[in-house]
RNA sequence: GGGUCUGUGGGGUAGCUUGGUCCAUCCUUCGGGGUUCGGGACUCCGAGACGCCAGUUCAAAUCUGGCCAGACCCA
């Protein structure tokens, strides 16, 4: 078996073939950016799925789901948003042997798919909020190198589109969305920044936009999510009114929050080491692998109890699965090992006549378990194991970010970089130059290291605004 | 968006300049048999490819064009 490049030294090769050795993938499909969902990987993205759809749902949103494609005219009513849009979309123009009088966008986004139910579906202050979400695919023409869950052309996309009274109840909303985000990341282990995207860099249409970036090595970040406030920037344009209490007439606030199938490729970045992915319980398509040793003789026995030890767990709603491959148990171990199985259970005529199982975690970690406490046990070495999955990540993104002070610090940067900047565009274009990659923005929470008030602009040298800004390559 | 380059079994390669000697080869993968089974087993038998579509030619993996896919560089 061929190992994975070396994590340190070139991640994103390690993290294409540590993609492809743990089969959640298939990147032959011939249209580019459009991979196939193998039945291991969209297990993990339906686990993944689940674990957005629990925090959404807790905080009243509701699933929709919307069609897929956008007339023309529809699509274009709002002009930034087709601005920053109409060089990645996809257009139908033809339905069967003729023309299309009015051309069909796939959708990239579903704003322009969402707002004009919204628009009827919104009459009375009693309406609102209106909070929904679809899980559905998007489509963007991307026009660069396109990498496995990190940047296709088919997403897998997760959006909350919510209507509000006015701009404080969506400003609310957001804070919502950002709390609801700190769990998913807890239960994926992942640590990240929220960070205010500047202006040039928000989404097409929106006021503001703040993203959380993750950072993976290097200089270099994942952005895993964002969060969105329209203001009025979309309810005018697609009329969202609504009467207030008062009797007048006014256009809801709204905010959008989006996530993709980019979580489950920064899961696979994050935690990953030289043996292959390494995935958190929560989103593991098999918490448990069972590897039967069917030494000669014994097999019956040691089948019998593999099976039973699965049983009672797949009972206590765990996901289980016995390794019953004629093949050898060390080959088995690397064959979960690489897929990234938290927990195994190793039962041998040893085990079996002991009524035990030897348990070895993702991390190596090793341990033997009874089989009076099986469910119990297994329970807490699971938590542990995403405990320490959690402490592990959350100790290496501290050690990630660095401050520079000047701009040719900023090239070959080894980090990413925590930097005074005026506010100025030229001088974030200056940055973003300067690092090869983007100025992400400024923070919307502590940073992991220690800072004092920022100095003057790394560009410019102004001391007149000056805030703590952060720059990164995209992975 | 512009440019350069690449495409050979499931994965990695040789062959391409100068068309025929080539349906090759190694490590793996897959199917079957046997010996094995507590950290990637061994062995025997077998399967499997020239990205796609045209063109040139007696003859194309090899030359030409278009398309598709991928890599890198520039904007």
């Amino acid at each position: 078996m061929a190992d994975l490049p070396d994590k340190t030294a070139a991640l994103i090769d390690w993290y294409l073939a540590a993609v492809d050795a743990a089969e959640l993938t298939d990147k032959r499909y011939p249209v580019k950016g459009m991979n196939v969902w193998t039945a291991y990987g969209l297990s993990a993205r339906r686990n993944l799925d689940a674990v957005m759809i629990r925090e959404i749902e807790a905080t009243g949103s509701r699933a929709v789901e919307f069609p897929a494609l956008i007339p023309r005219t529809e699509f274009v009513k709002e002009s930034e948003h087709i601005k920053g849009f109409e060089d990645e979309v996809f257009w139908v123009t033809r339905g069967g042997g003729s023309d299309l009088d009015i051309p069909l966008a796939l959708r990239p986004t579903s704003e322009t798919a969402i707002y004009p139910i919204f628009a009827l579906w919104v009459r009375s202050h009693r309406d609102l909020p209106l909070n929904v979400y679809q899980i559905v695919n998007t489509f963007r023409s991307d026009t660069k190198t396109t990498r496995p869950f990190l940047r296709v052309r088919e997403i897998h996309f997760f959006e909350e589109h919510t209507c509000q009274v006015d701009e404080s109840a969506a400003t609310e909303r957001v804070r919502s969305n950002l709390a609801a985000f700190r769990k998913m990341a807890e239960a994926l282990c992942l640590p990240y920044l929220t960070i205010r995207r500047p202006e040039w860099d928000k989404f097409p249409g929106a006021f503001y936009s703040l993203a959380f970036d993750t950072p993976v090595g290097g200089a270099q970040t994942i952005q895993s999510g964002t969060v969105h406030h329209y203001r009025e920037n979309f309810s005018r344009p697609y009329e969202i009114r609504y009467e207030a209490a008062d009797g007048s007439q006014r256009f809801v606030h709204q905010t959008t929050f989006g996530l993709s199938e980019r979580l489950l490729g920064a899961v696979v970045a994050i935690h990953g080491d030289a043996k292959g992915a390494v995935l958190p319980a929560a989103i593991a398509p098999y918490e448990v692998v069972i590897v039967p040793i069917l030494a000669a003789g014994a097999g019956e026995a040691v089948l019998a109890a593999a099976r039973g030890y699965a049983d009672r767990l797949r009972r206590h709603g765990r996901r289980v699965h016995v390794d019953e491959r004629d093949d050898r148990p060390g080959a088995k171990y690397y064959h979960w090992e690489t897929r990234g199985v938290p927990l195994r259970l190793d039962v041998g005529p040893r085990e079996a006549q002991t009524g035990t199982a030897t348990a070895v975690d993702r991390l190596g970690r090793r341990s033997t378990v009874s089989s009076a406490s099986l469910e119990s046990e297994v329970h807490g070495i699971l938590l542990d194991f995403d405990r320490t999955l959690r402490e592990r990540a959350r100790a290496a993104f501290t050690e990630r970010f660095s401050v520079a002070t000047t701009l040719p610090e900023l090239t070959g940067s080894k980090t990413v970089r925590v930097l005074a900047w005026c506010g100025k565009e030229e001088c974030g274009h200056a940055i973003e130059t300067a690092i090869a990659g983007g100025l992400l923005g400024t923070p919307e929470e502590e940073l992991p290291i220690p800072l004092g008030d920022p100095g003057p602009c790394i560009a410019c040298g102004s001391t007149e605004t000056p805030k703590w800004a952060i720059a990164a390559q995209p992975l």
